[in-house]
DNA sequence: CCCTGGCACTCTGCCACCGTGAGTGCCAAG
DNA sequence: CTTGGCACTCACGGTGGCAGAGTGCCAGGG
């Protein structure tokens, strides 16, 4: 029983925190939420939390706040993922339904969860390796210079200028489009870095220089930039809650325009088949101490095609981020694997 | 004589300003700028700047400050375009010369210029209409839908699904292939919109529907996303002058996340030879009204590929910036010319 | 006619002060 | 274990005084 209420205080705080942004005293949280004891007996269990390090008081005789750790706790155990309105639902789905490419997509997204959580939104570009050649095709701008095009099942498109030393005709350009369709249509990435390594070897002589400098290029192109772009949305919404972040707006600002960290924060919650959220310095960033990232893989199967999620303050409405990036990102999922 | 010395106390505030984002007042002004007379005659010069509206006071017995009139004059008569040191270019060419595609270009160059003038760059994707078709691709995913790959000789590439009613076998889309590469190879965009409406009546019946399919969709490609998208880089540098702006910085922000707004600011510079400055609310938005826009046109020739700049502050480094901007444009200029 | 020094005046910004109110911790009684 | 009471502590907002910077105006000098 006592514990049991205890939580429900830190709920209660919680709560009124998010909604508020005002440290919560005991004598409104007596009265607000029902708890059914008097305001004496909540600030029993509030020494006690802030004993146990859930929650803390910016100074002397102000209320509580929530602590990272009263955050993680409040996540884990006391609020589930709040449905989104049928409404909603069809928002989505209608607004996602008119993208005309895949870079369509990917920006309709951002921008939709952008909008539905009022925070940033992140959204990574389907990866390579998870997805499988389509078609690989190659253009020539002049005898020195070809172009390589290459496009996955999922309708990305990579591209690649290749300077070749000695000058090809067009029917060589047709033959070696040939082999490198014939052995890595329909292979997934990973399986077709190893088919492009070995493909020089088995070629008519004439032809092996040639294939070597293009796979070579191929593999760089799947390796290199594998996972390389997001695409970012609703930075607006940061002024938002700039009371919490107060001058610490501007760091958080330049790590989110550093991809590596979005990838880190997005990419590492791209295999988790569930919605995951870091808290504060959970996220691993100095610059985004002060914010949470509630973020998910999306795509089907095992190894989701990219990571999806969103960034706010700590003081954020978790239970609804959560069932807006879940929403988001099941409807991206089905919107590309069916494509 | 007198009519001189006014623009120059015009200059050196608009100068002092700028470094100390405070009002300036006539003793610190004869001081610093060895004008030669005294403190009370800057008084009087200032009075009558201000009487002329290029000047203004925030409160009585405070300092100047310029007015956007005031920046105006600056820029079109009291400031030339600070040269960039040797090193600068250096770095702004070495910088750009690792891009390995079109997309790399373009977020290089926006990055680029957001660290070079440590205020919001913009950069406007190469304009398809300006660049001419250097080939077309068409690729099978299935019987029933096509993928059309167009490639242009600035490097981008447009990709779009189509759905055909009726199947068609690879002879067909070989066909096809070579009867859009045949008429629109080589064209300039504006052109070879019309080229690809006439290209159905001429070719063998059976083709006709499908080629009438396909031509609608090159043509949407072209004409719809003409020249839809930006780049966006540095938006942390706001916060810099965050002063300045205060509780506006949302709105700023979210105007800068409209497509939309960027490209009227942007792309109106495209077309002009020169760097173009808007000041305050010349830039005809109203959350920019406490901002300035420097832009610039990029690509050789009459109708330029695009548009880049930065938007910041008003008080700015005038010079400075318009140095910046007017360089990566040449470079990335070149750069794609010589693609 | 223009420049200059002097002078009175007007503000903002800063600091110190103080009362108020919210909130706490502790304690003794139920 | 809960509750009401009580003393204590601070942040916050408003007030008042002081210093400093800047202005406008004016009369005198080149």
């Amino acid at each position: 029983m006592l514990e049991e209420r205890r939580l429900e205080v830190l709920r209660a705080i919680v709560e009124d925190f998010v909604l508020s942004n005002e440290p919560v005293g005991s004598k409104m949280l007596a009265e607000r939420h029902a708890l059914g004891v008097s305001p004496a007996t909540v600030r029993n269990d509030m020494s006690a939390l802030e004993e146990e390090g859930y929650i803390t008081q910016p100074h002397t005789s102000a209320g509580r706040i929530p602590t990272d750790k009263g955050y993680r706790l409040f996540v884990d155990r006391l609020s589930g993922v709040k449905p989104l309105s049928r409404a909603e639902r069809r928002a989505i789905q209608s607004f996602l339904e008119g993208a005309v490419d895949l870079d369509d997509v990917v920006r309709r997204s951002v921008r939709l969860l952008a909008q539905l959580t009022r925070q940033v939104a992140v959204v990574q570009y389907p990866s390579l390796s998870s997805s499988s050649v389509r078609h690989i095709e190659i253009v020539t701008l002049n005898p020195n210079r070809l172009l390589l095009v290459l496009i996955t099942d999922t309708g990305r498109v990579e591209q690649r200028v290749v300077e070749i030393p000695t000058p090809v005709d067009d029917g060589v350009v047709g033959e070696l489009r040939g082999l490198l369709n014939g052995s890595l249509r329909g292979r997934r990435m990973a399986d077709a870095t190893e088919a492009a390594a070995d493909l020089p070897d088995s070629a008519r002589p004439d032809l092996r220089p040639h294939l070597t400098t293009l796979t070579t290029v191929v593999l760089e192109a799947l390796l290199e930039r594998q996972e390389e772009r997001v695409a970012l949305a609703g930075t607006a919404n940061l002024t938002r809650a700039s009371v919490d972040f107060a001058d610490s707006l501007r760091f958080i600002l330049e790590a989110l325009e550093e991809q590596v960290v979005l990838l880190k924060l997005i990419g590492s919650a791209r295999e988790t088949g569930t919605v995951t959220v870091r808290i504060g310095r959970e996220t691993d960033v100095d610059a985004l101490r002060s914010t949470s990232v509630v973020a998910t893989g999306y795509g089907l199967g095992p190894a989701a095609l990219g990571g999806m999620g969103v960034v706010g303050p700590m003081r954020m409405d978790y239970p609804g981020t959560m069932a807006a990036v879940r929403a988001v990102a099941k409807y991206v999922g089905e919107l590309l694997g069916a494509d």
